[in-house]
DNA sequence: AATTCGTGGAA
DNA sequence: TTTCCAAGAAT
């Protein structure tokens, strides 16, 4: 036991594991799902801060169930990928509902949750409930592709299915509770991306990478691709009491689900903007503002965002198919903005010079 | 099965 | 400045 890959890792992390992070405290189900989630694809030291505040809200899976979503939303804002928020806050209401607020420990229970996948499942049995489970987040991934010399880029089903193997074979019987942590750890903090510090790796004597000298080959790098360029206009519509609108954005597709400034359509001239906004949402407007634009990068495009302020001089009613807000700049912010949204709103606003 | 979901840190 | 990508899941 001692001399296996789970031995080496163990009495590895018994030294220089992480051990102290805030859902290792007061460690149940609940904590560890809501860290779980926020830590998909979000990096531990992005997570602690938002996590915090989550538990003072939401200290426990009732708390959250019976939350508005926009709450939730709000304190998942500057986060990311809001859909985990939608999903969390409707699973805590399956869990009210289906299970009577107690958590599944059954890895395929689990797993039927909104949000909930298989390497999620996996790290809240063995994290929460000491239930042997085989997870694969980003660190499990790159550790054993090194390893075992993995080729390929695990976005590749071939390739994922391979670690999945892996993983399962190397998770022991005992102490899964510390082995999964020390992977993780292992991964987080010595076997890394860029300069891996191999001379402090528990697991050198069997790595295969290592043997030879192609660390960094591994895991296969994801094949790229040119980011397509998207330009939209979004608008400060402020009345005469300074209330600005905001709209919901839909479910689906970027910032879903969160409250954002309305869009137009960038075929649109500046001069052309205030006739849209009477088309549009069905009120006059004084002529555009145009505010410096800038570009935002996501994972697959680069979004262009022209921001221009108009006056809004007719009266202002009430919305028809998308869901509508006037609101002061606080009260905006209060209620959970994408991150650019949030900038664009708090920073002082420069006439551009176009 | 490959793509789409954010954001900020690191190189 | 640009690129990569991190405690993945849903589609």
């Amino acid at each position: 036991m001692a001399d296996s890959f789970a031995g080496q890792l163990l009495a590895w992390y018994d030294q220089h594991g992480r051990h102290d992070l805030p859902w290792h405290h007061d460690r149940n189900a609940y904590r560890v799902w809501v860290s779980e989630i926020m830590l998909q694809q979000t990096q531990v030291a992005t997570v602690i801060p938002y996590f915090e505040a989550f538990m003072k809200r939401f200290p426990d899976v009732a708390a959250l169930a019976a939350a508005p979503v926009d709450d939730v939303l709000s304190h998942w804002s500057g986060l990311g990928y809001y859909a985990r928020a939608r999903n969390l806050h409707k699973a805590a209401q399956q869990v009210v509902a289906e299970y009577g607020g107690e958590f599944p420990q059954q890895q395929e229970t689990l797993e039927a949750l909104s949000g909930i996948g298989r390497s999620t499942a996996a790290a809240i049995v063995a994290q929460a409930f000491g239930i042997r489970a085989a997870i694969l987040d980003g660190n499990v991934k790159r550790v054993l592709a090194r390893y075992h010399a993995i080729p390929g880029w695990p976005g590749q089903t071939a390739v994922l299915n391979q670690l999945w193997q892996h993983s399962e074979e190397h998770t022991p019987e005992d102490r899964v509770r510390d082995y999964t942590q020390a992977i993780m750890d292992l991964g987080a903090t010595v076997c890394t991306r860029s300069r891996p510090a191999c001379e402090r790796c528990p697991l050198q004597p069997g790595c295969t990478a290592y043997a030879r000298q192609e660390t960094t080959s591994y895991p296969g790098a994801k094949p790229k691709k040119a980011k397509p360029e998207k330009t939209t206009w979004m608008v400060i519509l402020e009345d005469h009491q300074g209330r600005i609108l905001l709209e919901r954005r839909p479910p689906s597709g970027i910032w879903g689900g969160l409250w954002s400034l309305p869009e137009l359509d960038p075929a649109y001239g500046p001069e052309e903007l205030p006739d849209a906004c009477e088309r549009q949402f069905g009120f006059g407007c004084s002529d555009a503002e145009l505010i410096s634009g800038f570009r935002h990068t996501f994972s697959h495009y680069h979004l262009h965002i022209q921001p221009a302020r108009l006056a809004v001089t007719g009266p202002t009613g009430v919305a028809e198919e998308t869901e509508q807000r006037w609101v002061h700049r606080d009260e905006a912010l209060a209620l959970g903005l994408p991150a650019p949204i949030r900038t664009l709103l708090t920073t002082p606003e420069q006439t551009a010079l176009l």
